[in-house]
DNA sequence: GCTACTCCCTATAGCGGCTATAGGGTCAAG
DNA sequence: CTTGACCCTATAGCCGCTATAGGGAGTAGC
């Protein structure tokens, strides 16, 4: 009983235009079709779109996944560059978490200029003196401060 | 001493056409131009990029940076909602971070499994067993291994 | 049979934030 | 007077979808 693609798509919790275009991109082979022209899937295309879908949501990227999914469809001798890939992301990965950590304490630098109290015009100009104590937000405080005091 | 457009780019480590991309989103204002055409740019306009640019760097979009430019244009008398976007991207933020962590976990649950020995076949094969530690990564490695078995 | 409804089809355009390409004009130095 | 670095506009492409338009297929109830 084969499935037809809104079937597919609630079994593996993927938008139905979505699995179209990853048949247009070769992630999905082209499947067997109705008469009146509706795909058909069987359990290995629920598999594989769950493999798909797993790629996905550990970052990888389309063509990343289309070489994974060869090896998988035919094995090669050596998979050492399937361990390079996965290094590679976990370095990818970090890098963008001690990115975001980075970004985090600006931002938390900037809040604490900003107290919500509006006793005298915006809490951010009041709180802040123009050696502000994140340089990478002085643009935002300055201005607005300068601007401010112009009125 | 105008500046014409690469000068703005070096200024402020922006590239000339996205330079000319937010000017025609409207982050930007159209600068004079010279009788050929050329733009000619101010100090004030090196502020205002370093301004986009930080914001960018802050994660925020343009439609986010439209509107601080507005507010550092002309301070209007609430900015309660400056601190809202700041807390709002905080929290985003952390959501990425959490969700980066997860994912670094998971993966470096992949990479445990292949130890690089290619003794006999795939190490990401060997390594493991049907029972993958890692429930989310299972698809790839037991369909490894069945294959690899299949040959 | 007819209607209503849900599903399916293809083709194309749009999203954000750039980046690249094509095809040309400007300007200063040698 | 040519070379080379810069500038201009307009348009298409990147990724991974998502949305829209305009239609056909299949099923249930009347």
């Amino acid at each position: 009983m084969p499935l037809k693609i809104g079937d597919l798509a609630k079994a593996t919790g993927t938008q139905v235009v979505t699995i179209r275009y990853y048949e247009k991109e070769g992630l999905l082979r082209q499947p067997e079709r109705t008469g009146s022209g509706y795909r058909l899937y069987s359990e290995d295309d629920v598999e594989r779109l769950h493999f798909i879908r797993r790629c996905r949501q550990h970052g990888m990227n389309l063509a990343e996944i289309r070489d994974l999914l060869a090896f998988r469809d035919s094995p090669a001798p050596s998979c050492a560059w399937i361990s390079e890939l996965v290094e590679k992301h976990i370095a990818n990965v970090q890098a963008q978490i001690d990115s975001l950590l980075t970004l985090k304490a600006h931002l938390e630098a900037l809040r604490g200029t900003c107290s919500g109290d509006h006793g005298r015009g915006c809490g951010i100009i009041d709180s802040l003196g123009h050696g502000s104590s994140c340089p990478c937000c002085e643009g935002l405080h300055c201005r607005l401060e300068r601007r401010q005091g112009e009125r």
